[in-house]
DNA sequence: GCCAGAACTCTGG
DNA sequence: CCAGAGTTCTGGC
């Protein structure tokens, strides 16, 4: 089989940095990043049979369009994306996707959705963990039943920060307790 | 290779 | 409070 070209970006958000890849179907990666090696190397993990390589284009409208949508997650992203996953992860991201801004769901609520019985609610957490695309299938709306913010993969001081964003915590409420 | 346990959870007993 | 349910990955033997 064919390797598949992927290249890669760097931007700065207010987030943070950000690695965006893509190939020739579309964005297949936005990762936040505390760390440029340790992120280039989990880019190299998720794909491990691409050939990845470097890609500067400061004023590339691909990555300004994704820096935007990081900045204000409640406007539409129209640019084509190429998620790809295990069946199961592709049902649960799609889902995921159809969340509107500034909403949020538990992951029981996803299992149902997904007529899943609602001892699927662990497995959609494996689901959201392994998301390549950061903003763009937004699994930061996905939060604990009762209501508290659980994990996040790129950290669950990014994940606040988009939900104040959407609006959907005061400015003021703390995290836990 | 196979099996056990963990990972961004939830509900019922 | 504890255990068990659905999926994927990782690490040990």
């Amino acid at each position: 089989m064919a390797r598949t070209n992927i290249s890669a970006s760097w931007a700065d958000t207010s987030l943070g940095p950000v690695l965006i890849a893509r190939s020739h179907r579309g964005i297949c990666a936005i990762l936040f990043s505390d760390d440029r090696a340790e992120t280039e190397a989990d880019l190299a993990r998720r794909f491990p049979r691409a050939n990845l390589r470097p890609h500067r284009a400061a004023a590339d409208r691909v990555i300004t369009s994704v820096v935007n949508m990081i900045e204000a997650p409640d406007q539409p992203y129209l640019l084509p994306l190429d998620l790809y996953g295990t069946p199961f992860r592709a049902r649960v991201w799609h889902a995921i996707r159809a969340i509107p801004p500034g909403e949020t769901r538990s992951y029981g609520a996803l299992a149902r959705a997904l007529a899943l019985p609602t001892t699927a609610a662990r497995a959609i957490a494996g689901a959201c963990a392994a998301n390549p695309l950061a903003v763009a299938v937004p699994c930061h709306r996905v939060v604990r039943a009762d209501g508290q913010l659980s994990g996040y993969r790129w950290g669950l001081e990014r994940k606040r920060a988009l939900l104040r964003r959407e609006g959907v915590l005061r400015s003021k409420s703390h995290e836990g307790r």
